[in-house]
DNA sequence: GCCAACGTTGGC
DNA sequence: GCCAACGTTGGC
């Protein structure tokens, strides 16, 4: 079991986009650190934390939620379409570049823990979304900053 | 909107 | 394989 940190613009796509979809493939990203994540490394169930990025004011950059990994990772379909602003030139079908995980609504949180929380807290020391240019949309959590961060949202 | 940090591209 | 130039991410 392993756990995650996935990121994404809110106003792209957010919790409640997830909420209503219920489940998504996490199609378009173009990163090979992210991809073999994805593709080698997470496992059916694992848990994530849903970060949205690129806050403002009202709905500052933070963890807004959880969702888990319903299906292992396929080709991302959106390599292989000419017109999709993720098309790549190198894939073929039997030969993907591009891998995506399905993931599923869990929960949202109750109060968001936001970015300023995370490097504040103490015990969150080290965790890799709080480096400074840290950039990797999708990056692995243990599980003790997971629970950590899980808990925040209660209070 | 700014800009630092990072990843990728491509010439050599 | 090196590295400068460029494009992108993401916090502020």
């Amino acid at each position: 079991m392993n756990y995650w940190l996935m990121k994404s613009e809110a106003d792209c796509y957010s919790i409640d986009d997830l909420k209503r979809d219920k489940k998504t493939s996490w199609t378009g990203v173009r990163n090979y650190q992210a991809r073999n994540f994805m593709r080698d490394n997470m496992q059916l169930d694992d848990l994530i934390l849903f970060y949205h990025s690129g806050g403002t004011k009202t709905e500052p950059t933070g963890v807004y939620g959880v969702a888990k990994i319903t299906s292992k990772s396929k080709p991302d379909e959106t390599q292989f379409d000419k017109k999709s602003e993720y098309f790549e030139p190198r894939a073929t079908k039997e030969n993907a570049v591009w891998f995506c995980p399905e993931i599923s609504f869990v929960k949202k949180f109750k109060n968001p823990v936001t970015l300023s929380d995370i490097k504040f807290e103490n015990s969150l020391s080290g965790i890799m979304v709080a480096q400074k240019g840290s950039r990797l949309s999708v990056q692995p959590v243990s599980e003790k900053h997971f629970r950590i961060i899980e808990e925040m949202n209660q209070k």
